[in-house]
DNA sequence: TTGCATAAACCGACCGGTCGGTCATATTGT
DNA sequence: ACAATATGACCGACCGGTCGGTTTATGCAA
């Protein structure tokens, strides 16, 4: 029988795979064995095992992305509180995960940046998405007279970020939240402070 | 002829090999023939390829924590002064290489923490020294009176070294120092806020 | 409605090369 | 003499990737 989603497959059953054990442990054996399809088929999809990291990285963020997004523009909450439960979603993920893998942009970033020029550039643009996404709501944050900042929102923004992969790391190391609670201490009580109102 | 050196020369060789092109990405045959030894001689020095891993870590920390105590506890320079100087070491660093290798420490947690054991055991290790040693530096700006903070120093510390792996892995997909000069703006302008006296 | 051409997807044996690791033997310093 | 080190040929497993051949869905002409 010929099937409609083997790429798709392939792909789910990659993402999973490369993202708890990394791009260079995952042989492409191990990939099409735990995703039940012969060799062939992966490179009928496609070109390399490089290229594919980059399609599964691709599909990581896709995912991430409508989840983020999800949260950050729930207007049912203010902006403030959208940054904060975005923060409290990771940790809650983080403490009941029981695999440790981190995050597949961070972990890219340290084994594939440097010699893959294809998933290099995929970062580098999924960097700039995410970014955009978290400046949105830290500039309705402000405008919404909940913070002020005094640095441009996309400068907080990625720094949030950067700090955010950092945390990761370290999490991966520990195996517990903590760096990321530490980390939400930090943001909230010096980088994104509530105004009062006098 | 009998070498004494044989293990050291290793060590530094594979330091250069793992911190450029990754743990994985580096063959034992890579390491032995940039190093200009027969292979048996490795086997007799390291008992595995994790285990050399592990060595090489080491001394890439023995290294880094010589240079970063050496800045830290530059008396001719206030503790604030040496914090900013620490900072500006790095950034004129990744400025100037032109490998955009990042932080081993970095790498290694991304692409080894959850497979090894061992690796990840001397990660946590380096941690918490890299940890003390910062925060011992905070404490003194702080009793120095140039610093007031809200949380204890180690956390402080503990913050700004995944803030700066965070940073250092996003330099390395944009191949510039952007995100170091970006954390420094927010570092030293939000959390380490240097006091004026009334 | 059938017959048929085409392209895409499926399939797994197979490729050369490299992987991490071993071993028997030779050489050295103490 | 003995223990530590040096040496490189050698090991089987596995690597990413290729190949020729088969099956299947689909469009179209008769």
């Amino acid at each position: 029988m010929r099937q409609t989603g083997t790429r798709d497959h392939l792909i789910s059953t990659g993402l999973r795979l490369l993202h708890t054990q990394g791009f260079h442990a995952s042989g492409v054996q191990d990939i099409i064995q735990a995703a039940g399809v012969p060799k062939g088929t992966f490179y009928t999809h496609f070109e390399s095992k490089e290229q594919f990291g980059a399609e599964v990285l691709g599909r990581f963020w896709e995912q991430r992305a409508a989840r983020t997004t999800a949260i950050l523009s729930d207007e049912t909450m203010s902006p403030l509180a959208r940054l904060k439960a975005w923060f409290a979603g990771k940790i809650t993920a983080k403490a009941e995960s029981r695999n440790h893998a981190g995050c597949m942009i961070g972990n890219f970033s340290a084994e594939l940046a440097v010699d893959s020029r294809l998933v290099r550039d995929r970062l580098a643009s999924i960097f700039a998405a995410w970014t955009t996404l978290l400046a949105t709501t830290i500039q309705e944050a402000v405008d919404a007279g909940e913070i002020s900042i005094t640095l441009p929102p996309e400068t907080v923004a990625a720094f949030l970020i950067d700090a955010f992969e950092g945390a990761i790391l370290r999490s991966k190391v520990d195996r517990d939240p903590t760096a990321l609670i530490r980390l939400r201490e930090i943001v909230f009580g010096s980088i994104l402070v509530e105004r009062h109102p006098a």
